[in-house]
DNA sequence: CTTTTTTCTTAATCTAGTTTATTGGCAGAC
DNA sequence: GTCTGCCAATAAACTAGATTAAGAAAAAAG
């Protein structure tokens, strides 16, 4: 029997490969379901990360905290969204990244060992996580180039325009902590929007 | 026989995968040689890349150019370094991302197309582009982090422990434009190292 | 419903980094 | 030679956004 958390996970492979029945079935072995409570880390500064996650229900947020105790957001994982610490998952070493729930979440988790035997045993695996990779690299580059030629507010823009959803669920202060502002600077925003002299 | 370029590249590639003769041989016949004179594009905003490059001698730079005319630099490509618009490479969409000479140049262009064939023809490179990706990926992910949690000089002494060898081979513009400072202030900075009053 | 905590707003002051302009050095072109 | 373009350095006026502080509003907890 399929649950709706494999449902959802099997639809997000299906866009970019298609299993047999067996593979399919194989590839849900290999997952166990965690829930992670609001407020709750999934991974902490320092951890090493030996999972890949993939979020079915709620919303994480990965972030870094700086040397003044100023949180960093680098993204947010809604439903069929990704989320790990790449650089520990990659290289074994501690990570800086912290992830923990923004709202009661469910995650399904794929360790690192098992996906690399994965893409032993399924090479298709290998495509699969080469396309999703790519489209999170050019997301990531698109946020340096924003970083680096957008204002505040037209950073703020962007991300209504890109992320619709999560305005509204979401604190303003995370919003503010992923476009690089304060708080308070984003409220100034919110209230001038375009204000053209009148 | 096998040229000198066509050496580096198998050697890079050997870093993640193993080749047979025969598959190196394949893999080789798919790529062209192109050189690039200084200042001289290999690509220009709104233009449709298609193909891969790898630089084996000179250095690229890709960077975009915002509405007030400002470059900002988001990679450099010395030897031995992948560089493409893989957002336009991906979608098939004009890009915006601008690709010239810092020094006369040459690379190896590998087609889009037949990057596709070579995943059927051969899986194993599936595995090497994921690999490159991956890392290209966690590189992208700290350049968030930087910009957003250092300072200017921060941002500059991170330049100079990551980059040492193109500190003084590239002018210090480039390196403003990369590291998000004009180059006015990136003088400033070199020139009160660290200040402590006396 | 009341209390406590978190989130949002407003406003005054402050600062890191920009803008604009001027200078001198140095390399290649004529 | 000297003319021209490029690069680095310096300085003063300027601005986007941070900091600080305080209160209002909303959400969560009890």
């Amino acid at each position: 029997m399929v649950t709706e958390a494999q449902n959802i996970i099997l639809q997000n492979i299906a866009r970019h490969i298609s299993l047999t029945a067996a593979e399919a079935s194989h590839f849900l072995s290999l997952l166990t379901v965690q829930p992670v409570a609001k407020k709750q880390f999934w991974l902490k500064e320092g951890e090493i990360c030996r999972h890949s996650a993939f979020v079915f229900e709620g919303c994480l947020r990965g972030y870094t905290v700086d040397v003044n105790g100023f949180e960093h957001i680098l993204q947010f994982a809604p439903p069929n969204w990704w989320i790990s610490d790449m650089y520990s998952l990659l290289t074994g070493n501690p990570g800086q990244l912290m992830i923990d729930a923004l709202e009661p979440t469910q995650i399904l988790l794929l360790a690192k060992t098992d996906q690399e035997q994965l893409y032993k045993d399924i090479p298709k695996f290998e495509r699969f996580f080469r396309i999703i990779t790519e489209n999170s690299l050019v997301a990531n580059r698109q946020r340096v180039i924003d970083a680096m030629s957008l204002s505040a507010r037209e950073r703020y823009e962007q991300f209504c325009q890109r992320y619709p959803t999560l305005i509204n669920s979401i604190p303003q202060k995370q919003i503010a902590a992923y476009i690089g502002v304060t708080p308070e600077f984003l409220s100034k925003l919110r209230n001038t929007r375009n204000k053209t002299k009148g």
